[in-house]
DNA sequence: AAGCTAACTATAACAACGTTACAGAAGTTC
DNA sequence: GAACTTCTGTAACGTTGTTATAGTTAGCTT
C-alpha cells in the first residue's frame, strides 16, 4: 500500500471536524478510533501521529468547542450597543451553543470520556473563552449600572447561572413545557441588579 | 465450582455499593465488571442476572446517589430552625455531597459513561431529591422572607446556582485560591432576596 | 422420600476497543 | 542511482462488555 504523505495539518483539522460530528451525532460512545479514520479516509494511526493518543485528540476537540463558544459569545456581545442587553445576548448564545452540541458540551464540562483530563493549555483556552462575559460586565460598570462588585466576581456569578440552567435542561430536570431560554434570561435578569448591591 | 444461591438482594446492595467506592478512588474508567466482580467476590455474571446489563447497574448507582444526595439535603434543612439558615445550609450540604464523589456527581449529572442514559424512574428519584430545597424556600415564604414567586421557581433558581458553581469548581474553572464555599453561599445571599422581588 | 424440573452461577468464547509492534513504500541525500 | 531516513497501513495484543455453555443446587411433584 503507497504511503503518500497525508499526515498533514489538513488532515489534522480534518479528524477534529469530523469527530465533532461523530460525537454530536451519536455520543461518545460511537467515538471510536477505528469510525473516525474510515470517516476521515484514513487509518487509526493518523491520531497517534498527529495528536499522540485518543486523548490528544479529546483535549484537541475540548480546546476548539471552547474556542468556538468563545466567538459566539463575542459576536454576540458585539451586536448590542447597550451593555445590559448585551449581557442577556450572551446568556442566550452560551445556552444555544450548548444545546446544539450537547455532548461537546458535555466534554467540555463534565466528564464524557472516562480518562479525559484536560491539560493546562486546554484550560487556559476555555478561560480565555469566558473573556467575553467579563468584558461585557465591565461595559456594565463603566456605564454605572452596578457598582461595589468586581466585573470578574459578577461574571463568574453569571456563567454559574448559565451554566447551571444549561446543564439541568440537557440534564432534563428542567419542568417539561417550560423553555430553558425564558429561565436563563429571568435568572440573569434577577440575579444581576442584586449582585451589584451585595457587594 | 458450586453455585450456591448468591445473587441474592443483599449482594445486590453490595455490589452498588463496591461500585460506588470504585467509581469514588480510581473514576469511570476504573469501574469494569471484572474488576467489580472480583472486588465483591463474585462474577461478572451476577451484574446481568442482577440488573440486566452494565446500564442496569449504573442506573442503580444513580439512584443511589440521588437517594443520597436527597438525604443530605433534608438533614441539613432539618438541623436549623431559622428558614433562611436552612436555605445557607442546604447550599453547603449540596456542595458537600458533591465534593465527597466527584465522579459519582458526574454520573448524576454529566454523562460520566458514554452509553449511560437515566430511565424514568431514576428521574423520579433524581427530582424527590431536590424537594427538600422546593420545602425550605416554602418556609421561607410561608415566613413572610419573599413573596411574588412561587416557591418552585426559586428553588430551581437556587439549584441552578449551585449545580453550576459546583460544576465549574470540580471542572477547575474557579480562581485559584477561592474557596468554592464562600462562593456558594454568596451566591445564595445575593440571589434570592432579588429573586423574590423581580416576580 | 426420591426424582425431576427449573433456576442460578462460573467458565469460556466473541466482537470491538485503544494501543503497539511490524513491515513496506515514499521522499531525501550523496 | 543507491543507501538511508521518515512515515503510513496492516496485523497483533491485552482488555472491555456481553453472550453461550455447562454444571450445580434448590424446590416442587408424586
Amino acid at each position: 500500500m503507497p504511503a503518500v504523505k497525508s499526515h498533514t495539518a489538513d488532515l489534522a483539522a480534518r479528524l477534529v471536524d469530523e469527530a465533532g460530528r461523530l460525537l454530536a451525532r451519536e455520543g461518545a460512545a460511537a467515538l471510536t478510533l477505528r469510525r473516525l479514520a474510515t470517516a476521515s479516509g484514513t487509518s487509526t494511526m493518523a491520531v497517534y501521529t498527529l495528536y499522540g493518543d485518543k486523548q490528544g485528540l479529546l483535549r484537541a476537540m475540548y480546546a476548539a468547542g471552547f474556542e468556538r463558544l468563545g466567538a459566539a459569545l463575542r459576536a454576540a456581545a458585539d451586536a448590542h450597543d447597550d451593555p445590559l442587553e448585551a449581557l442577556i445576548a450572551l446568556g442566550h448564545a452560551y445556552r444555544d451553543t450548548a444545546l446544539v452540541n450537547p455532548h461537546l458540551y458535555d466534554l467540555m464540562f463534565g466528564a464524557a470520556v472516562p480518562g479525559f483530563v484536560p491539560d493546562e493549555h486546554a484550560k487556559a483556552v476555555a478561560d480565555a473563552a469566558y473573556q467575553p462575559l467579563v468584558d461585557a460586565v465591565a461595559r456594565c460598570l463603566a456605564a454605572g449600572q452596578f457598582s461595589g462588585t468586581p466585573a470578574e466576581r459578577i461574571a463568574l456569578y453569571l456563567w454559574s447561572v448559565s451554566h447551571g440552567m444549561v446543564s439541568l435542561e440537557l440534564a432534563g430536570h428542567l419542568p417539561a413545557g417550560d423553555p430553558g431560554a425564558a429561565y436563563v434570561e429571568a435568572m440573569v435578569y434577577a440575579g444581576l441588579p442584586f449582585i451589584a448591591r451585595a457587594g
